[in-house]
DNA sequence: CCTTTGTAGTTGCGTATGCAACCGAACAGC
DNA sequence: GCTGTTCGGTTGCATACGCAACTACAAAGG
């Protein structure tokens, strides 16, 4: 790909090639490793912080559709990775929690994550990093909250 | 979601946070103006750049899968957006080019790319946004070059 | 109580994505 | 100039994803 090309330049694009790159390297080798999808990953780091959870509070935790969270939860509970307790509170929900093995395999996953992380952003300051996640914020927050009406009417021929 | 939790605090993940909420409104911002997915925008973007080329070369330039560019190209010949003429050095390829109407379109649609890219990450030094690019070179080339022996046998209890 | 409204979880379906197999044209070696 | 190999492009298929519709339960209001 040409280097100074306006595409390459494109910051949505870069944010957007770097994103699949690690993304795929992650899940690649948590799919080689642990036979983990991101998903199930991300459930397991959450229910092995802050213990049983139901999939309502993991959907608020992991910013994931419920969807994704309920399709996750059940690969773990059918892997014995993580069991569900009838909720005394509310009948409608389950209590979701990490089984031994579950937090067994929780013990060596996150580890890894924390090693990559380092490899992936090697040679980079903290108040590098800082700054970087300050701009990932910055950029998803600007994203979520852009109204149509900041853009239209800019005098560019758009009618 | 929790704002310290640990996985919030995981790179990688605000990354995706970030990539998919900024994809996502540039999506919808192409298909409510104009109907154009963003496959198809990035093959328009770089027609109207460099003028005919092969569908070959897109993928080179665009680095999207040539699965990808063909179907994007498919539908832009479909709109009447971009023709193909037969490649008199090649018989197997075409050369795709923008029509009078896909130049109209394109001359409307990289003023907006930009302003949209401006409003994302308003607020920051150009020199920030140099390391910014920087950073996410860096984590896509890692990501990409990184072997499975890097990781391995590193102490952390992993077989 | 019974009805209405709201919420957690599940399932179904349409779309996007990408790999792998395939087709036809070009090119290399004999 | 025939044959085997490579390459551009296309199609089929299998997977991931998310919305919307649905079920089961809960809470509020009369």
């Amino acid at each position: 790909m040409q280097p100074n090309s306006a595409l390459a330049r494109f910051l949505p694009y870069q944010l957007s090639l770097a994103s699949n790159a690690v993304s795929g390297r992650i899940a690649m080798e948590y799919r080689q490793r642990w036979g983990l999808s991101i998903p199930e990953w991300r459930v397991m780091a959450v229910l092995g912080d802050a213990g049983a959870l139901t999939q309502r509070d993991l959907t608020r935790r992991t910013l994931m559709d419920k969807v994704a969270v309920n399709r996750a939860c059940k690969v773990l509970e059918e892997r014995g990775l993580a069991a569900r307790t009838p909720n005394e509170q509310d009948g409608r929900s389950h209590l979701l929690d990490l089984t031994a093995e579950g937090h067994a395999m929780h013990s060596e996953i996150m580890p890894l994550a924390l090693e990559m992380e380092r490899q992936l952003f090697e040679g980079f300051s903290g108040d590098e990093l800082d700054l970087f996640r300050a701009l990932l914020d910055r950029a998803r927050h600007q994203a979520d909250g852009l109204l149509d009406d900041d853009l239209s009417g800019g005098g560019y021929g758009i009618k």
